[in-house]
DNA sequence: AGCACGCCGACT
DNA sequence: GTCGGCGTGCTC
């Protein structure tokens, strides 16, 4: 007779620890499936195995029996001990974190497989290596080689050609007999990253794990992973749990992308998860940008990970001339469009000459807000309280954060007059401009409104890659990862917009952004130009962006951080109170900061922030309240302790019917 | 989350 | 005298 301890496949807060229960199957071992009976009912339940022992010390009430093993679905001990550390570091449940390692979709009915399509292969160029990119190699390839851990951050500038050097660390983990997992921060718009590794390893070893795919294509992509067929696996955040047997090597590419942070529970941080995988196997991670994270850099400055840099592009040519317009000068000269006139010469001649643009404004929708001007009414979102956004192409407001549609009144519900008018810019504005200026010039526009069909993505970039598109209008996704070699200039139609944000990390966002922007000008053979409008030009993380100044604006922006204590100096722990009942979100939010206070002491007016409604204070009819406790490295498992106990606490009361809490460690969005 | 136990209203 | 309402409490 043996002993396990069970993670109970039920989804509650209050079941979840670890059950003991008697197993008569000598073959048990940590990580399986099996099924034991729960409740008073004794209804089955699945489980997975976190313990298996030979003995129990204490007396067990009511101890009762596994039934059956099952056959089909089964994790291992490695994958339990991330569970465990993932229960722990992010505050999920054990089953939680189970979940992420099991596939959501359901066994096929049609037998093994679902492929889902791929878009048009590239030839696979296998360029000779650069120098720099030879001598990130020879630190690389020995790691896989000897098969230790260890963590590289390559920072290359963009167009350093630094997916070549993921190609040959692949290349070289597939012949030790190893697998490799390539993350990509949102798979549609990559799709140059993925052809050029199915070009290379063929469409038969790549499995591509991505949101887009229905559940059962998604499924077959996991069992071809978790039988072997496929040795590569490339995928959004999610894919970092692929069941891979063994893994060889991570990649994180576009590190520094927020969409790496799950905001879902498990709240876990891609990289963190990908390294203590690699830890356990022996595996290399790769973490790639032209703009790593500050803790990433700091991280690798302090010698936790090998910096490799890339400082030059693989073609040779140089990085794009920038220059900085002051919008305030503009609207001296009378100038009140959105188009400086450096902006708008510079457009007429790169059309002129043949050459592609791109326009980039953070922000989709025509414009920001809908406004009386007799009264200053601004129309609002009922259920979130902030400003709607006009879309012209449905000619309605729009809530950007719950979705809410909403007529344009043709009077103002305020003060009855007439004169309802658009203020603000967003992408529809700034493609609308382009149209009516360079009418001759093809244009398109790529944004969340766009792109929201499966595959219009695909067909846009297409067509901008054939050339018949002239000008690409975007979001924050044009600055992404795009590579063509016939964009000779690049505005950025506003770079204050994500400056504005009232989060610790808009610099950071903003200098990414910006760099990321501007990389996307000159990566063929002639150098390109990009074009940065801002009223706020002074602002260090807009002028070291135009210079290019990486580690300037690094180490600016690491002594602000600094003196806020803020990461990468802390953890920055985020705790939401939220409930449909406004008085009982306060009270549950008072009450939990004053737990936190009375444990910080003397150091709580420093470490505990709020508790403060959250930007957004009411979202589909719930209040949000929020606190933060910054949390220096040697405090980390004490609070860690602290905040699971009392969380548990909670989840048992009956606090916890009237309002909810929930935690997330290092967010990326703090307002 | 389920599911059972438990103590009060309109039905055979 | 009993079916059933969902409040309360537990799950090895």
């Amino acid at each position: 007779m043996k002993y396990v301890d069970l993670i109970i496949d039920n989804d509650a807060e209050r079941t979840d620890s670890l059950y003991t229960y008697g197993c008569a199957f000598d073959d048990v071992s940590v990580g399986m499936r099996v099924f034991a009976p729960f409740t008073a009912g004794n209804r089955e339940k699945a489980a997975f195995v976190a313990a298996v022992k030979d003995e129990i010390g204490e007396n067990i009430k009511g101890l009762k029996y596994v039934s059956r093993i099952d056959g089909e679905i089964a994790l291992d001990a490695n994958t339990i001990d991330i569970c465990v550390w993932m229960r722990k570091r992010y505050f999920c449940r054990y089953i939680e974190a189970v979940h992420c390692f099991l596939p959501a979709g359901s066994p096929s009915k049609r037998g093994k497989s679902r492929r889902p399509e791929f878009d048009e292969i590239p030839d696979d160029i296998r360029v000779s290596l650069t120098d720099e990119q030879d001598a990130a190699l020879k630190r690389i390839l020995p790691r896989i080689d000897g098969g230790r851990y260890r963590t590289f951050l390559i920072h290359g500038v963009t167009g350093s050609g630094k997916t070549e050097v993921y190609l040959r660390a692949a290349e070289r983990t597939l012949e030790k007999g190893k697998d490799v997992i390539v993350l990509v921060p949102e798979i549609s718009l990559t799709p140059q990253t993925i052809g050029r590794f199915v070009a290379r390893f063929g469409k038969e070893r790549v499995a591509a794990l991505h949101s887009k795919l229905s559940a059962g294509e998604r499924y077959d992509e996991w069992r071809r992973i978790k039988d072997g067929a496929a040795q590569i696996v490339i995928g959004a955040r999610s894919a970092v749990f692929a069941p891979v047997g063994d893994i060889g090597l991570i990649v994180v590419d576009e590190e520094h992308e927020g969409s790496y942070k799950s905001d879902m529970s498990p709240k876990y941080d891609t990289a963190e998860v990908a390294i203590k995988r690699a830890g356990q196997n022996g595996a290399v991670v790769i973490l790639g940008s032209a703009t790593p994270s500050l803790v990433s850099n700091y991280r690798a400055g302090r010698r936790l990970y090998e910096r490799l840099r890339l400082k030059r592009r693989s073609t040779g040519t140089p990085l794009p001339n920038v220059s900085i317009v002051d919008m305030r000068d503009e609207l001296k000269n009378g100038n009140k469009t959105i188009f400086s006139l450096e902006l708008y010469r510079a457009m007429d001649e790169s059309l002129a000459a043949g050459k592609q643009i791109i326009l980039f404004l953070n922000r989709r929708g025509h414009s920001t807000f809908v406004s009386c001007r007799s009264c200053g009414y601004v129309m609002q979102c009922d259920d979130c309280g902030i400003a709607l956004t006009y879309h012209r192409a449905e000619d309605e407001a729009q809530c950007h954060f719950c979705g809410k549609r909403r007529e344009i009144p043709p009077l103002c519900p305020c003060c009855g007059g007439k004169y309802m008018r658009f203020f603000g810019a967003g992408t529809e504005k700034v493609e609308e401009l382009a149209r009516e200026l360079f009418p001759y010039a093809a244009t398109e526009r790529l944004d969340l409104d766009t792109t929201r069909k499966k595959g219009s993505a695909s067909g846009l970039l297409t067509r901008f890659r054939k050339g018949k598109t002239r000008i690409l209008v975007g979001t924050q996704l044009v600055a992404k990862g795009l590579d063509f070699s016939n964009v000779g200039l690049v505005g950025i139609v506003s770079a204050d917009v994500s400056l504005n944000i009232p989060d610790f990390r808009s610099a950071e966002r903003s200098f990414q952004l910006i760099t990321q922007a501007a990389g996307r000008a000159g990566r063929g053979d002639e150098t390109g130009r990009v074009i940065i409008q801002s009223y706020k030009p002074e602002h260090y993380a807009i002028c070291l962006a135009a210079e290019n100044d990486y580690d300037a604006f690094y180490s600016a922006e690491l002594s602000l951080r600094k003196a806020m204590e803020y990461p990468p100096f802390c953890d920055l722990v985020q705790i939401t109170v939220s409930s449909r009942d406004e008085t009982a979100a306060t009270a549950g939010a008072d009450e939990f900061a004053e737990l936190l206070r009375a444990r910080e002491g003397a150091a709580s007016r420093k470490r505990v922030l709020g508790p403060n409604r959250a930007r957004i204070y009411k979202s589909s009819e719930l209040f949000r309240r929020l606190i933060y406790v910054k949390t220096p490295p040697s405090d980390r498992e004490d609070i860690e302790l602290f905040l699971s106990e009392k969380k548990r606490n909670f989840a048992m009361s009956k606090d916890s019917k009237k309002y909810s809490i929930s935690i997330d460690v290092n967010p990326y969005n703090c307002t």
